[in-house]
Parts: C-alpha cells; structure tokens; sequence
DNA sequence: TATGAATGAGATTTCATTCAT
DNA sequence: AATGAATGAAATCTCATTCAT
C-alpha cells in the first residue's frame, strides 16, 4: 500500500503564493468556472477580464487575488482540461482488427466525445492561443504528441508500408478531434451514434484495409 | 465566340466606394500583402494596422484610404483565399478505385498542399476570426460547405452502409486540412511524400476498404 | 405629510449603469465641472476629451469610467441646465399693466440673468450642437417650446389682434436670451440694470402698448 | 464725375495670389456654392473639405488652389454675406411714428428676412464659428455693431428716459434676426405676413409706446 | 489648371492591471 | 479577502493639407 499523499493533489493558491482557505477556494473555482463560460461564448480574444469577474459576480481587485493575469486563468482551464486529455489519450487501448476491436475503439471514442462537450470550448480556445503565440500553447503540444503517439502504437508497420506511422496517427487523430468540433458547434448536424460510426469506419479501414 | 473578359475581374475600389488608377492598385496591394504577412507572423488579434503600414512602407491615413477597418482588410484578404479554395474544391476528381484513381488523387492533394503552402495563415487565421465571432466567418462556412461537398461525391452509398456520406466527407476534408496545418506549422516533421502518401491511403481506404 | 425626497434625485451611474458610491461621486461631478469649464473656454467641437481630465486632475480611462462618450457628458450638463431652465420657465409670472407688475418681470428677469452668467456658456454650446445635428438639440427644443408659451399666456389676445401670441412670445424670449448673451459675452457693454430696464420697457410695451 | 473703378470689383484669385481665367472663375465659383450647400446642411464644424469637393465634383487638389484652408472658404461665403447684411442695413430708414413708417420697416423686415431665406446658413454658421473662437467671427462683429447702431439711430432718447438706445437697439435686432432664425428653420411655423407683423407691432411699440 | 493619392498629427476609446479602502 | 475606482499605454480611425503627375 502506497503512503498517503503520493498523488499530492495540487493545492491552489494566491497569485502571490499564499494558500488558499475554505472561502478563497470557493472565490477562486467561482472565477475559473465564469472563465469557461465566458471563453465558450466569446473566445480568447475576445474574453474581458470584466466579462469573467461579472459572470463571478465578483470584482477586478478579486480576479488579481487569485490570478496573476487574464492568461494565467486560462493557462488553469487547460491545465485542467489537458490533464483529463492526457489521462483518456493514455487509456487508448491497442485496437484488434475484430469487432471486439472495433468496439473497444468506439467505446473510447464515446469518452473522447464526451470530454469534448464538456471542455470543447476550453480545448478550441488552445488554437487561437496558439496561433497568436500565447504561451497557452505549451499544453497543447505536449497533448498534441500523447494524441498523435497513442494513435500510432495502433500501426503496426508491417502492414502498411507507405505509412509513415506518426504522420498517420496525428491525421487519425486530428480527424477525430475536428469532428467532435464540428459535432458540438453544430456546423455539422449528426447524431453522436453517426459520429462515432464514422470514425469507427475511418480509422479501421486506415489500420487494417 | 466571345473576346475574353466575360467573367470581368472585379474592379478594385477604395473604402468609399470610387474605383482606382494604376497607384492606388499597386497601393492596395502592397498594403494586402504586407497584410498577410503579418497576419501570418502575429494572428488576427494582434496583428495591429500599424504592422500593416509599416510592413507595407505606407501610412495610417492611406490604410484607411483603401480598407475601411482592420476587419475589412483580413476579409478582402479572406474573400481570395476562399475563392482560390472553392475553385480547387470544385476540381476535385471523383476518384476511381485504381492505381490511376490513386494518382488523381494524389495530384489534387498536391494542389492543395501547394495552396495551402501559400495560404495558410490566411486559413488558419479563419478559425481565430470564427472563434471570436468576427464577420469574416462566412467564408469559412462556405467553403467547408463545398469541401465536405466535393469528397462527398466520392462516397458511393451501396459499398458502406454505416457511413454517413456528409459526416465522411467533412471527416476526411478536415484530417486533410489539419495534416496540412500542423506540416506547414512545422508541428509535425514529414515530406511532402509522406503527407501525400498518408493522406491518399487513408482516405482511399475510407473510400474503398 | 410626506418627508423630503419624494422626488428622489436621480442616482449618478457609471457609464455601464452601475450606481456610485461617495469617491466616484465626487469624481464624476469634477469631470462635469471641467467639462463645463473647458466648453466654456473652446466651445463643443473644440473641446478635447484631454482637456477635461487634464483640467479635472484625472485620466482618459476615468473618464469613460463615468462617460460613454464626450457628447454623453456634454448631453448630461445640457440637461441639468434645460431642467433648471425649464423650472425657471415655469415660474414666470403672468405680468399685470402695473407697476407692480413691471417689479415682477424685472425680479424674473433678473433670476433669468443669474442663471445665464452661470450656466451660459451651456446654453451656448446647445445652438452649436444645433447646428451641426448633434443629439444635444434635443433638450432646446424642449425648452424653446416651454420658454414660448411661458411668454404666451402673457398676450391677451384681445388687446392686440395683429399679434400671434406664440410667434410673439418667441421673439420676445429670444430676445431676452440674445441680451444675456451679449451682455455675458462683453460683445456689449451694459449694467445688469441697464440689460432689465430694456427688456422690461421692451416687453411691457410689447404687451400693453 | 469720378473715374472708372473707384469701386473696383475685388478680382478673385488663386490661393497664391495669381489672378484668375475664366475657367478658374467658374470653378471658384462651384467650390463656394457647394461650400455654402455643405455647411447649410451640416454645420461649420462639421463641414468636410471632401463633402465641399464632392458637391462641387471637383477634388482635393483643387480645393487648394483657389482657397488657402477650409475656413478661407467660409471666411470669403461670409465676407459676401456680410457686405449684403451691411448694405441693406446702411438703408434701414429712420421710422416715423406713424402708418407710414410702419410700412417703411416692414418693407425693410421684408427684404431682411428675403436676405436670411437666402444667406440663413452662412449667417447662423457665424455664431457657430465665434464660439469656437475661430477668426471667422470678425464679419459677425462688425455687421452687429452696424445693425445696433442703424437700430438705435430710431430711439430718439427724449422719448424713453430709462431705455439705453444701444441696448435697445441690439435687443430688437437680435429679436430680429433670432426670429427670422426659428422661422427659416421651421422651428416656429409662421408665415411671412405673421412674422412681420409681429416684429413691426413689437418694434413700434418699443420706439413709440 | 486639375486631380487622385498620400500623409501624419491628433482625436476618441478600450482594457489589463494596480491602488486604496 | 474583497471591492470599487483609477490608471495610462496602446489601439483604431479621421481629416486638413500636401504631393506628384
């Protein structure tokens, strides 16, 4: 048995260090929660400090209690939200050309979608971020890798000669994160059942045809 | 038979409406091209008409002299793009399952990487501007429109009964678009052959697994 | 009998529409006294957001803290002075063919006059913002209309029939508010008694020659 | 008998001096029609060079060449309407008490309000220029100090002991010219008949009571 | 003489961050 | 811990005037 405290859980504190007490804590889940709001409907960008401590119903002199800048709160929405990412990408099972397989796969791309509803706004902001250089982007491209590797232990290279496995698995990879985009931004109207059929179909052909 | 110019060029016009001499359009363009060129190295949002003018050895006054907002260059800038986007959409072959389908295929792919080596911070600046609500969205439900459109021809209903042709069609654009993206971003490290390669196996078998 | 307050002072708000507390108060009145020095000195068009809070101690962001705009804060020192005009107007007395009557006009005109040196410099700015189709016009309107019939219910139509009474009480207003004006302005030079004896010989003529 | 030009017709020119063709006369002349057409509809302040080019169709470069800046323009619009204003003012008649006097002002009335239907704009852009201080406001002092004083030239000072003839004067100028102000502006529906009758009654009254 | 294009100083406005209570 | 108020650098945009042909 492992000793307590082994995954000490991150203890959330001031901007300026200092640990947080029951109400602080409260104050500040207050103010990352408004955050992800505020990010769904607006953006990066377009995201005001003033937007996020009214959706708080808070106040400027609050936001910097807790936060040592507007990209510093957002840097703790993908914190959160690219461990989660990780953890599921981690759980991506070998796939067998069977139906089990392919079950296996459709299970998990259901999780994958059901993290997408709910962080999708957080995760979509990553690439305005990183388009414009925020430092927000780090996060993204080490879940960028996990995603992309995880993906490709998938390819066994014997039976595909010409695929490059790491171009391929971020491909397979980005067609499933795009999807999910354009499934909850309902640009594309489908049923989830479609969506994960879709991707089933796609990414078995790609690794067994 | 007709002289040509029946499909006129659409005359270039200042701000106010009136259109231009010879100056005004080498103006006007050096001013769109010193345009992309940031948008390309700083993103829409922080890209500042004082980059622009500088870039393009002009000044405050004549930016406004041509474009009526910083919004309204990126959409000019954007109308093109789109346009040289759909018209290579629109030739997009229906891909026969052979080696020579292959190739066709694998052309056009060419054609877009090309495209997309010359416009792609005008693309990916699409999803900023869509992201923040910004005007210049259009475009990029257009086109989407007929991408998803133009490989959506290629899916035959009778061979795979589960897939949705729309959802597939978006599918495979998307994990083109987004191969492209991260290529040309240098996020993953890979030739134009291995891109080209990857792309027309997976989604030939997608098309005829 | 009911306490005091029944006519609750209107609440200052931020330009937002949240309500001050005591400092911002305090601040928002010392932006509207600069900005009736400052109109008072340049006039509407030349007034610069930059002399108001440089006059008023204070910075650009605080101004719009309290203003939306420079002619919102134009427009809420126009109001205050069309509503103590407007309660002024209201106080004039119907004048009789008396020597006490003349003493009456004459006290009025002289609150009239005081009110002017005060407020001149805003009445002033309200035909400049006329004229060039600002919104400020609005509260003229008003109190032309107000200050007309005011001087109205003081012609006995049937003593002289050739006269429409509002035409005359307009003119007999106008030209009461010209004099101030003149008389502010230094463009002439005259006592306040020499200003009130003209206007009441003037007007008492006008009305019981 | 006097020589040819004693009273030369002030020869126009360019804003460099040079004398004009015929060509530049007539351009001249469109530039300040369309200067008098804009200010009309907008204002002084408001009043754009290119709103003042674009009526005239002519251009920015032209502009230029016959006027030295915007308020040259107006300043020549004004200087006209002043020497109007100040000859038909020289011709005001000393007004006998009587029917016959009373017709004598209110032909004049007539012509006065006949010059405002014309020159209203330039004439109420005056007050607009003085207070702003622009140096504009000259014409208007002058042609106020010419209007007072053929005013007072009628009070004859027996008469009223308590009236101040200059003051008089000025207040039943600016009665005057603030009622042909309110009429041309639709302010106050009136017909000519009624204005001058009024202004007759009331003036008469003033010098005869 | 005429003109379209270019200029840049200067105006208004925004908003992340800091201050004072 | 919390908050309302204040700040000012920086951004966008305007327009009288000048330039070059």
């Amino acid at each position: 048995m492992s000793t307590a405290d082994d995954t000490a859980a991150p203890v959330a504190r001031m901007a300026d260090g200092r640990v947080l007490r029951a109400r602080g804590q409260r104050t500040r889940t207050r103010l990352l929660e408004a955050g992800a709001v505020v990010l769904a409907r607006k953006g990066f960008h377009a995201a005001r400090v003033d937007d996020i401590v009214t959706a708080a119903h808070s106040s400027h002199g609050t936001f910097y209690l807790y936060f040592a800048s507007k990209e510093d709160l957002f840097d703790q929405l993908v914190a959160q939200v690219a461990t989660d990412l990780a953890d599921l990408v981690a759980e991506l099972p070998v796939i067998a050309d069977s139906d089990a397989g392919r079950l296996e796969l459709r299970a998990w791309l259901d999780r994958f979608a059901d993290l997408y509803e709910r962080s999708g706004p957080v995760i979509r902001s990553w690439t305005e971020a990183e388009l414009s250089g925020a430092s927000i982007g780090r996060h993204g491209e080490e879940v960028l890798g996990a995603m992309t590797t995880a993906m490709t232990r998938n390819i066994r290279p014997p039976r595909r000669s010409k695929l490059d496995p790491t171009v391929t698995g971020l491909a397979l990879m980005m067609m499933v994160e795009r999807l999910n985009y354009y499934a909850t931004t309902r640009q594309v109207v489908a049923t989830r059942d479609e969506l994960l059929d879709t991707l089933v179909e796609v990414i078995s052909s790609a690794l067994f045809a």
